[in-house]
DNA sequence: CGGGTATCATTGGTATACAAATGATCTGGC
DNA sequence: GCCAGATCATTTGTATACCAATGATACCCG
């Protein structure tokens, strides 16, 4: 009897790409954590790379540039506000509009928070030879 | 001046693993959406699967076998009891443990996730060729 | 210039996700 | 047999993450 498949092919969830995407994530956050500065998150660390690149930048499309739902960016610019990494500004030109900033304090993070991508990068990267990640990262921009 | 770093290479987000396989992460979270049976989520389709695979299983070993910690198990075993998925009963050799199971509908509903699965990590690596993929899934089994 | 449509930020709801602390229970070693 | 250390499930707190609804505002087109 094969009561789980009508094909030879047993179903492998550690074969799924979405269940290897989550332990893929779930590794990258372990290092990530240890490997940061100032206790940021991926999302927070995301969130002010994004500020840095623009300059001024209202709140909902940062969150389209940091890939985040409306409700999830708020989130993650609220607790900059509080860390007093970015601030916040109404809009002149557009009362719907909330504009986002780097704070001096935010500012000066930067550059180290870029150091701290590449070791996390590499780190994180480091099961594979320097071909494999290459590929591996090329594939993974393909998947997107 | 190059104010953002001490080597020739820019940062670049869009380049960093970590964010890389947040974004594939979010594609496949849509894609699992539209092709998944009975409005499961992507962590309770892998409790369901796991519990299939045991038979009977303590939730907190549940959750090491689908990768989750001991709060966010608690949370899925919860809302899968409350679908009538799984059912719990107290281990009479232990009582602090609690031992989860399929009930018949769950059991039912575990061939029709399978075949759900195949189709979603079909659909996830579309991007990529045949060949690809197999690249792919082993590069990504060798980062965990 | 006025009204329908789009965009913005906020809010409430649900679901992961993990750390840390807690009380109950079990187990291994002496 | 007892006790120190381990394990189990729960709870609390914080942080994503997304959907849907809402009220305010802006924009476009006729």
């Amino acid at each position: 009897m094969l009561p789980e498949s009508d094909t030879d092919d047993a179903y492998q969830l550690d074969a799924q790409v979405g269940y290897l995407l989550r332990l893929a994530s779930q590794r990258h956050a372990v290092i990530f954590q240890k490997l940061v500065t100032a206790g940021l998150t991926p999302t927070q660390f995301s969130t002010l790379i994004r500020v840095w690149e623009q300059g001024a930048v209202s709140q909902n499309r940062l969150g389209r540039l940091a890939a985040m739902d409306v409700a999830t960016i708020k989130g993650v610019v609220d607790r900059l506000r509080k860390k007093e990494l970015v601030r916040s500004e109404p809009d002149p030109n557009d009362k719907r509009r909330t504009t986002i900033f780097l704070t001096d304090k935010g500012n000066a993070l930067v550059s180290t928070l870029m150091q701290d991508g590449k070791r996390i990068t590499e780190e994180t990267l480091k099961p594979l030879s320097p071909a494999e990640q290459k590929t591996f990262l090329s594939l993974l921009e393909k998947l997107i």
